[in-house]
RNA sequence: GCGGGCGUGGUGAAAUUGGUAGACACGCUAGACUUAGGAUCUAGUACUUCGCGGUAUGGGGGUUCGAGUCCCUCCGCCCGCACCA
């Protein structure tokens, strides 16, 4: 009886689905509920291209945890689904001219045929769409909760939009400052006052879903707006056409007003301090002063924002962003030119350009100048790219003397450098560090750094030109696509002012889903509109009698739309009147477990994280965070394959035809020893090329050229035709048509060998490893195991196929304990002996522990050693296999499925209970200790582990090899630690 | 430039709390069984040395009875980014 793994596999995959043995119930009313667990994986994206052996690491990764947790008696929810909107498909769309719900859907399939065959857990029947109406209603839905709420800083937290407006009518909007405008001042009687539309523009400044305008980029040759991604090189990456910023009007989601809160509430998380820290970094708090400089000689002021107040004595220029909205006012007439094309410069550059070249530095003088605030001082105003309009005020007081841009800047254009730092500062670097006092700087001399921002402050709110300040980094998020691919919103526009479309009380347009209408072709529309501008009878709409006419938004959402809630919609996937209901997520709460790419650090996780907020706010569930426990997978890289091959270029006469040259690769290792220059190998290549009709000549005079001037060419093959390094010859001249008549000058042992390099994989790179191909020639449960035993599970590592040979004999022995080839059947009923006993239970107990601590590849290992230990203690008891068979389940289930049923089990062993070890079998009595003399271990002795420590030391001291190592002397101090080890000192 | 991470055999790695560095595999070398081997089994495999031993966790320094692990410093590699005032 071998074991035979596609049969068994299929078998069993079968019987899961036929007996929906993965399907998970949510409680019934009334009934006392199971202890929860909910372990996710971040959906995948549907591509075309289909899953690569990187992929499912995750995936298994989490499908063993929820098995674990499964088997030891919780009630797990395990789901899958496709985040299915998205650009890739809107381009496949423009090219070929299918429908994206079609490709879409086709390569759905095949993702699902691919995870079938790993053995996943999950209950299908969950399974989510982002691209569904049933789900994008609840999309659209949550987006009009938004739409009608704001946040209330008071209270902090997200709150009804009605509830605003009653305070308004109340009080006006003192105390309620307005985030999108904080020149808004009106009282109740001129609130009453205003007409509906400027009504509900004041409001548009406080929802968190909102519309405002941002800069996008814009191709005029192609019509539309493109997203970073597609530009490369400031043209477009489709065609090459040139592209600029267009300041169109969007939609965005407030999340700056839950900056504090996301930023705070990450400390309860049970995440990495990689991953908090990006998410810090991205909102990025920082604490200082805005400043108000005084225009010199005009009317008006430059505003800054600075984390350094202290140094405000050191201000020697003032820099503005070239986008800011002073620039062109302040500008005297004989800089305007120089300051025109600075900014057509700037203008021309890419944001990775902007980035990429740090170290130069440019800029232009607008001939204005501002005072200083406390010793009128004229200082210059300039303007340079180093300055971002989108961040604090858009504009910077420089400092040279404390800061590097500005100290290069200063340099560059020979401004003169104030020193505030005394002899800190050394003339050729700006002293950028908070230690020390500041000097030169009339009332704030003498003082610290911490002190002399605080006085700064005083004095400067004193003098009614500053005030403390927290700016963020975090912007917030556009939430407007012009595409078709994507949520359309549930917005109408009346006489030009957005409606969400439950306020037209109209029990057909108040109705959700807004459904993605069919379109004949996804052009862009008119002006940068999305596709959906071009479909007249969609866009207009009449709102019935005496009501007028409306049209709708064109824009679709973000990609990050729907799955900013799909944890959710998991949870009761069939509600037809909810999202989600409250009973369910009351019970599913937070996902416990969150698997998935470090990739979504500051995009996917931190959107999901505000609408979570949001929708806790408003009373919709009752947490606040998503994801409470989130473990990042590492990439698993392609390892590339090359074969070198001779040139045939540049060496000959004019008239030679190389074409006739034969087509000549040389093993790796034989290409080694040429670079090496061996005469004997110098020889055989030479023979070689004479011997298949090549001309050896051109190898002749390598001892005056260098390495490079060897011709050999290198070039990618494919990996999966590559066994380890060795080249399979004959599927390598099939692989490509010129192939055919390749020569291969082989190594002493008749094998060609290839040179390995580890890269990102991908198509392009010909090192992708289809998991498809590995299940059928391994196995699936081979297949998981291996990809667990690479490694740590947080770690990047390179995918190497023929290792996978060590966990597939590992199986293979695995089977031979319960069944011989031979003799079939073998398991017994005998009682098991103690040795038997005691791997069973230091395996279960180093399993469960690992199992805590994601210690995959370690689990792996012991699975290993207990299997090679039952091995050469030949036991086949049922005591031991079968809690082995258990315990085995959730990295191999299809063989633990076919162990426990040929054990006599009729019910699936995923219903199994874990086994718990036994404290008596996992101690040990004695211990082998390390004795090590000046912590060099030297011999073993073996001591009882309660053997009190005056008779190990003694027996020690008394031990012949320890005699030898003392030479005599007396110890001075023995360090001994039970269990561990024991050092003498001497 | 900023932020995060990582450096251990030929390779993937282990060492969970500062306590015998290299578990478990791949690969390689012998051998057994076999008509055959991409099956199975046995032994060996960090470097160095005939051996006793010595040397090794990117380099240098420190703390400690004891450091892969903690601290300082330098070097290298990878990932993210919006030059963040």
């Amino acid at each position: 009886m071998e074991y035979n793994f596609s049969e068994i596999e299929q078998h069993w995959k079968k019987y899961w689905t036929d007996n929906h043995v993965y399907k998970v119930e949510n409680p019934a009313p009334g009934q006392t509920p199971k202890p929860k667990f909910y372990v996710l994986d971040m959906f995948p994206y549907p591509s075309g291209a289909g899953l690569h052996v990187g992929h499912p690491l995750g995936y298994i990764a989490s499908d063993i945890y929820a098995r674990y947790k499964r088997l030891c008696g919780y009630n797990v929810l395990h789901p899958m689904g496709f985040d299915a909107f998205g650009l890739p498909a809107e381009q496949y769309a423009l090219e070929t001219g299918q429908h994206p719900a079609v490709t879409t859907e086709k390569n759905i399939a095949r993702y699902r045929e691919q995870l079938d065959n790993i053995g996943f857990s999950y209950d299908w029947s969950r399974q989510v769409r982002t691209s569904e109406a049933s789900y994008y209603k609840w999309t659209q839905w949550i987006f009009l909760q938004l739409f009608h709420s704001w946040y209330d800083r008071s209270m902090d937290k997200a709150r009804p939009i009605a509830d605003l407006v009653k305070i308004f009518e109340l009080t006006g909007n003192a105390g309620y400052p307005c985030p999108g405008d904080d020149t808004c001042s009106f009282t109740a009687e001129q609130w009453k006052a205003y007409s509906e539309k400027d009504q509900r523009n004041i409001l548009m400044n406080y929802r968190n879903a909102y519309q405002g305008y941002a800069q996008v980029w814009w191709c005029e040759a192609l019509g539309t707006v493109l997203a970073n991604d597609e530009v490369v090189n400031g043209v477009s990456e489709r065609g090459g056409h040139p592209v600029e910023r267009k300041n169109m009007r969007q939609w965005f989601l407030r999340i700056t007003e839950f900056a504090e809160r996301l930023l705070n509430s990450l400390d309860n998380l049970d995440w990495s301090e990689a991953m908090k820290e990006m998410q810090r970094n991205w909102i990025g708090k920082s604490n200082g002063a805005e400043v108000s400089f005084k225009l010199a000689g005009g009317e008006g002021e430059v505003l800054v924002f600075t984390t350094r107040p202290d140094t405000i004595f050191g201000v020697d220029f003032m820099v503005l962003a070239p986008e800011h909205e002073l620039v062109d006012s302040i500008t005297t007439a004989d800089q305007k030119q120089k300051v025109d094309e600075y900014k057509a410069y700037v203008k021309s550059r890419s944001e990775r350009e902007r980035m990429s070249e740090v170290k130069q530095v440019t800029g232009a003088f607008t001939g204005a100048y501002v005072l200083h605030p406390f010793t009128g001082k004229k200082i210059p105003v300039w303007i340079s790219e180093y300055v971002l309009a989108g961040y604090g005020t858009g504009a910077i007081m420089a400092v040279p003397s404390g800061d590097d841009r500005d100290h290069a800047f200063a340099k560059h254009f020979d401004i003169a450098i104030t020193n505030v730092f005394g002899d800190a500062y050394t003339g050729d670097k700006a002293y950028s560090s908070k230690t020390g006092t500041i000097e030169n700087s009339d009332f704030l001399n003498g003082m610290p750094v911490s002190s002399a921002i605080d006085a700064a402050i005083a004095a400067l709110v004193n003098a009614g030109v500053g005030t403390k300040k927290v700016n963020y980094r975090l912007r917030d998020a556009g939430f407007s696509r012009q595409r078709y691919w994507g949520e359309p919103f549930p917005i109408v526009y009346k006489d030009d002012v957005p409606y969400g479309t439950d306020e037209l009380n109209d029990a057909t347009l108040s109705q959700l889903p807004v459904e993605l209408p069919m379109v004949e072709h996804y052009k862009p529309g008119p002006e940068g509109q999305g596709p959906l501008a071009n479909i007249e009878d969609w866009v207009s709409l009449s709102l019935g009698e005496g009501r007028g006419e409306a049209t709708r938004e064109t824009n679709t959402m973000p990609g990050y739309a729907g799955s900013s809630w799909y944890f959710l919609r998991y949870m009761d996937p069939h509600n037809g009147t909810e999202f989600a209901g409250r009973a369910a997520t009351d019970y599913w709460q937070q996902v416990d477990l969150y698997v998935g790419g470090t990739e979504h650090a500051v995009g996917h996780l931190l959107y999901s994280r505000m609408w979570t907020k949001a929708l806790h706010d408003l009373g919709y569930i009752s947490f606040d965070e998503p994801f409470r426990k989130l473990l990042n997978q590492g990439m698993i890289q392609g390892s590339s394959r090359f074969v070198y091959k001779l040139m045939n270029g540049g060496i000959f006469p004019g008239d030679f035809d190389v074409s006739s040259l034969p087509d000549i690769y040389i093993s790796k290792d034989i290409v080694d020893k040429l670079i090496s220059r061996e005469p004997s190998v110098k020889e055989k290549v030479e023979h070689f090329i004479k011997e298949n009709g090549g001309v050896y000549s051109i190898l002749m005079d390598w001892e005056k050229e260098k390495y490079d001037g060897i011709p050999l060419g290198r070039s990618r093959v494919d990996v999966n035709i590559v066994n380890g390094l060795e080249l399979d010859v004959n599927a390598f001249k099939k692989w490509r048509a010129e192939n055919v008549n390749a020569k291969f000058l082989c190594n002493e042992d008749d094998r060609f060998v290839c040179e390995a390099e580890v890269e990102k994989m991908s198509k392009s790179k010909y090192n992708v490893v289809n998991p498809d191909d590995i299940v059928k020639e391994y196995g699936a449960d081979t297949f998981r195991m291996y990809e667990m035993f690479l490694g740590p599970i947080d770690m990047s590592k390179p995918w190497d196929t023929k290792g996978i040979e060590g966990v597939h004999r590992f199986l293979k022995k695995l089977w031979r304990l319960y069944a011989d080839e031979q003799k079939g059947w073998i398991v017994t009923d005998e009682a098991a002996t103690d040795a038997e006993l005691k791997v069973l239970h230091k395996t279960i107990k180093k399993i469960s522990e690992d199992m805590e601590r994601f210690s995959f590849n370690t689990s792996v290992s012991q699975f290993m050693i207990t299997v090679n230990e039952l091995s050469s203690l030949n036991c086949h008891k049922r005591a031991i296999l079968e809690p082995l068979a258990i315990l085995i389940c959730p990295f191999a289930p299809h063989m633990a499925e076919e162990l426990w049923h040929k054990l006599g089990h009729t019910d699936s062993v995923v219903k199994a209970a874990y086994p718990q070890y036994e404290e008596k079998y996992t101690v040990d009595n004695t211990k082998n200790y390390p004795v090590a003399i000046n912590g060099k271990a030297r011999v073993e002795m073996e001591f009882a582990l309660d053997a009190a420590q005056a008779d190990i030391e003694a027996a020690v001291l008394a031990n012949e090899a320890v005699q030898k190592w003392m030479e005599g002397k007396q110890p001075k101090k023995i360090i001994f630690v039970k269990g561990k080890m024991i050092n003498v000192v001497i």
